[in-house]
Formats: structure tokens, sequence, C-alpha cells
DNA sequence: TTGTTGATTTCGCAA
DNA sequence: TTGCGAAGTCAACAA
């Protein structure tokens, strides 16, 4: 096998395997290492056969030649269209571990339910503070939130509803997001008055600026002390 | 397929790839994306097989289970020992070019030698610019410098020594550590005064406004000019 | 589209 | 063995 393409790479003569998936991207595998092949095309890419010979050429002009001395086994299958993969320990698993500890929120808080529906997008996580009022909770694991705790940001106002955001990489959008909910969830004389917390593992100034300049309450969430809490822990680290 | 670990992971029921190599890992790939696999298990780890479901423990308790449904195919090699890969391009490769090539960063450079020894670390090139003052040179491939050029930056001092930093996708650290590098190289007297040059196929201007505030020389390479210089041209980019 | 950051990163080198 | 930096990184996501 040679490479030539960023850089120049060679494999000598021996025994491999070979993919070559639908999009004709190339692996070549050894036995042992990791994940990660030898060699490879990635897609996109065309490939052309001829007399034991692939030549596999990139998009961007790089090539993989590989010469096949003998072919030991040749099968070829559909796999058909792949249903994806889902992965907790990110976002959802810590929606679940702020719904089974909704204390660290507040003392006497409790969980109404998670994906709470509204008209604009669910929100994470619906619950009550200590005195009633509703508590709508969007989970993402890092946050704009910077330098904020627990014991600083807007008190729970006692009765007041307080919708809560904890979003992963946004900006200030996530400020945004959690405004457009707390208009729609205060147009509902069930919930209203409702308040807002943006939570979150870290939150830029810019964000918790805006955010207290709304009566937002932010919160920092330690996410490995959370994790140490919970009864169940499918996680293992 | 369902994988807990450092997150917890789940694959539903499809056909896919499964491959098993000599070391024990395990790969589950799906016909797109890329080289990486759906889901693994790196080794080591042990795998243990019962009525169509494999269980792979990994050294640390991780746990990667497989139901197996249908077998389309199962063939098994031994691939033996691996040759190995070489590889060419790279740092390594940038460092040989700058150093068959020191008129790039000024008439009458000369080499002095590469991978030159320091207490703190070895810089990749040592020369001598064409006033015979001694240049250290550090290679990578891109780097944090953006928008300099040969012809800006601090002029070449004559008679100055003078440290090349070339890094490849460093920050600012690329010019601290090319700061430390010149503290120590300065204090040689065999060597004082000893100037710096901060070299790179891009720079940010951050590190370039720190760099020249140092007095440290920022230059850019032109990786494709320097490459189709010489005479091998094994790499097509 | 472009840039930035995280990854079950992997991989290499050096202390 | 451990730690750090690079990768043909890949991939998700924000600007």
């Amino acid at each position: 096998m040679d490479y030539a393409g960023r850089l120049s790479a060679h494999l000598p003569l021996a025994t491999r395997l070979l993919m070559i998936k639908a999009d004709g991207s190339v692996l070549i595998h050894s036995d042992g290492g990791s994940y990660k092949p030898l060699n490879w095309m990635s897609p996109p890419c065309r490939r052309t056969e001829e007399a034991g010979r692939w030549v596999v050429t990139g998009k961007s002009g790089e090539t993989l030649t590989i010469e096949i001395e003998e072919v030991l086994s040749d099968t070829s299958f559909d796999l058909g269209v792949d249903p994806g993969l889902t992965k907790d320990g990110v976002e959802s698993h810590l929606q679940e571990l702020l719904a089974a500890q909704m204390h660290v929120l507040g003392e006497g808080w409790r969980l109404i339910r998670r994906e709470y529906p509204t008209a604009i997008g669910p929100v994470d996580l619906m619950c009550r503070d200590a005195a009633g009022g509703a508590v709508a909770i969007e989970i993402k694991r890092r946050g704009e939130i910077d330098g904020a705790n627990f014991t600083e940001g807007t008190a729970s106002r006692g009765g007041g509803h307080v919708a809560v955001e904890v979003k992963r990489v946004a900006g200030i959008d996530a400020v945004e997001q959690l405004t457009r909910y707390l208009e729609l969830l205060n147009r509902d004389p069930l919930l209203a008055p409702v308040g807002g917390v943006l939570a979150a593992q870290s939150i830029r100034p810019q964000a918790r600026t805006l955010a207290e300049d709304r009566g937002i309450r932010c919160v920092i969430l330690d996410y490995d002390a959370m994790r140490g809490m919970p009864s169940s822990d499918m996680t293992l680290f």
C-alpha cells in the first residue's frame, strides 16, 4: 500500500483486512492497534480496480494505492441504513442527574415531569420549588455561566415559578431561549408568575450579566459531585 | 449493542460489521462515516461469548455488550505480525525542508545541526545567519502566525543570533516556548546575543503581537513552495 | 461556510 | 510507566 496526500506512507506486503464502505471509503486494518486503521481514504473518494491494484482517489487528489497479492476472503453485504447511535452521559445524563437531585436547586424542590412540552419546544425538566412554584428546566452540559454559584444569583423567590435552563455549549442564546420560554409560560395563569434559572457547568460573564439583568438566577452545576450522589450508576467512572 | 463506560451508548438492532482483532479488541462498524467505528472496545480487554451475546470488559471495567440476532458471515484469519508503517511529510519533513532551504530565512544562513539540545528541550534546528549569529529552529507545520510574511517582521539583525521557532498547532505557548529558549541561549556567552524568529505556515494575530513585542521576528513558511524546490516530491500538496 | 473544541480520542516520543 | 503534544485526526456545534 502507498498513500500520497498530506503525507506519504507506505505499507509493506502483509496479510491485512480491507474494508470498503458504502460511501466508497476504504480502510486498511491490521490485527492490532486500536480502532484506527493503518491507512484509509475518507469519503468522498473514487476507487478504480484493475489487475490486483486498487487506486483510491480522494476529493483533494490524494491517492491510496493498494497492490493485492492474494485474496483470502472476499465478502460483501448491504448493511442498509444505520439507525444511529444514542449517547448518554452527556446532555440527557445530566438531565437525569438534575431530575433526581432537585435539591441542588433548593430545599423542597420537586420534579413535575421531564421534557415538558411548550408551543416553542420542550423544556427539559418541569418542577416546583419549595413554595410550590412551577419550574422548567432545559438540560445541556456546559453553559455560558462563568463564576456563578448555587448560593449566588437571584434567590428563589418564595412562591414564584422558576424556569431553569441548563445549556451545554451555547452562547447568549441560552438566555434568549430561556427568556422566550418564560414569556410563554407566564401567559399561563396556572403557572404565572414563572421565574428563571440558567444552570450550567460554567457560564460566560456576558450571558450571566444578561441573565441576571432579566431576573434569571444563575446556577453552576457540579457534574462530578452530582454524579457521585445518585443511587443509579450505569456509568462506572 | 450497549456500552457502559465513561459514557453510556446504545445501538439499536441493525446489520453491522463486527471485527475482533488479535489483541481481543472489538470494533462495530457501520456502512459509512469515517474510519472511526460506531462503537468499540480498546485493548486490553476480555470477551465472553454465550448464546448470541458478547460481553467485552475493558481494563477499567467498562463493558460492551453485543446482542447478535443473526450472523450473515463469519470469517477468521491470522494476519501474522505487522511489518509496520512508515510515514513522511509531517513535522520531520518540514524540518528537513527548512534545514535544506535555510535561504528562505535569509541570504547566507546555514545549518549548524538539527535537534540542538538545550536544558529545557531540543531546538529543532540550530543554524547561523549571514553575519554568523547562531540560529535555533523548532519545527512544526502550522503555527500561530497569521498574516505575517517573510518580508515582514523584525528584520534579521546583522551579526545578531536568531532563534527560530516553527510551531504546528500551538497557541501563544509557541512564543512562550521560544522566549524560554532565548533566555536560556542568551546565557551562553558563546551564543549571545540570540534573537528570535517564530516561523509557521500561519500565525494568529495574538501570537504575532506577543512575538513582535518581544522582538521576535515572525516568518510565514510557504510549505508548497518549499516542497516544490527540493529534488524529492513524494507528497502531493 | 468557517472556525473552535471535545474525544470512550489514538499515537508517538521522551523523561 | 507516565505525561505531553500531534493527528491525513473526526465530529459536533457556534459564529
